[in-house]
DNA sequence: CATGCGGGTTACCGCGCGGTAACAACCGCG
DNA sequence: CGCGGTTGTTACCGCGCGGTAACCCGCATG
């Protein structure tokens, strides 16, 4: 069946998504995402520049979803500590909706591919920036706070990979709940220099 | 120049080491490898099946090294938060002095390639559970714990990328000191149920 | 009915890479 | 010296995949 250009680029991005998810960067050829949406290769050439670019597309567009996600629940004037547990439950939920999205981010092909891990980077060095200005405790570098902040995103990434790849079914707000404690009171145990 | 079969092989590894961490798995080809390491191609596969054999040696050989040196550093009967402390230095200790392998582990093309995703998370499971081990709280579930130590395993992940990536020279054990005030007062602040 | 255009298909190219077969040089040994 | 085994090399194959050229079809319009 025919498609106007426009509902056919997206649905060409959310296959490609599911795809790519799932089977990674290389191990996914333009033929796959291509029957995966019902159409031939050259359909897709018509949307995208090359693989590399609807690689590209996907991550700039799921990267900045997150970002958004995590940015907007915590500009909420709360209490720090409230604002820590809305960012990772923020965080959480998210990727609760988005599993193949965070796949794709953090776990499937990105790696290594220099301008793809750099957008990964992007993402997480934005969301660390984030933390970072949240992270108020006197005499300590701005690369160590650097440093805390980026481990706490490491942190919320990887329970969330764990919390996926295990059956448990856990709400993502006790998780929240958990992750925030965690980092909250690590934070507060902190000593600056 | 000609070598026995032992001491060629074990070049090779190293060779393909270095080649592999940088380059990542699909960007580099068997030919990049055995030119690496001043030979051509056939004698690569002399010592080793495949392309994806010999990245799972490697693998398993990197995987086992950190397990070991983590393992290690926590069996020495101290305080619970020395033990923590020393497993962070541990950790970053053996990543400061084998970056590359470090990369291969956790950030090069490991991708999403089944059996070497589960190499890597073989050894990410394990030191959790060495973490976990070392988390007492009362009234927490097995899930729970196991989700506190793999965040923060991936706490120390992250913490070395961030660490690695900037030309901050931090001394490792100040790193390790930092992760580890994190982690104790962080896990100290959990509730149980 | 002609016509033009947007959406799709078939069929193909070229290249790079994993992998191999066949051959060549070097060694120790009787 | 001749001889076997070990270490390397040159030259090749086949295939899969990214990417493309050329063609097709149906619809809206005058």
């Amino acid at each position: 069946m025919r498609l106007p250009a426009a509902e056919r680029r997206q649905q060409l991005l959310v296959a490609a998504l599911e795809v790519f998810a799932e089977r990674g960067f290389h191990s996914t050829s333009m033929n796959d995402i291509a029957e995966a949406a019902g159409v031939t290769k050259p359909v897709l050439y018509q949307h995208f520049e090359s693989k590399r670019d609807l690689y590209r597309e996907l991550l700039g567009e799921i990267g900045a979803e997150l970002q958004n996600a995590v940015a907007k629940a915590t500009v909420d004037p709360t209490s720090p500590r409230g604002q820590l547990e809305q960012g990772f439950d923020a965080y959480f939920c998210w990727v609760n909706d988005h599993r193949n999205a965070f796949d794709l981010l953090f776990s499937a092909g990105t790696q290594r591919e220099a301008d793809f891990v750099a957008a990964a980077h992007r993402v997480e060095d934005a969301i660390a920036e984030v933390v970072a200005d949240n992270i108020v405790i006197e005499g300590l570098t701005r690369e160590r706070r650097g440093l805390l902040a980026h481990g706490i995103v490491g942190l919320a990434e990887a329970t969330c990979r764990r919390w996926l790849a295990n059956p448990g079914d856990i709400d993502h707000r006790e998780l929240a709940a958990q992750a925030g404690e965690l980092a909250w009171f690590g934070l507060r145990g902190i000593r600056g220099a």
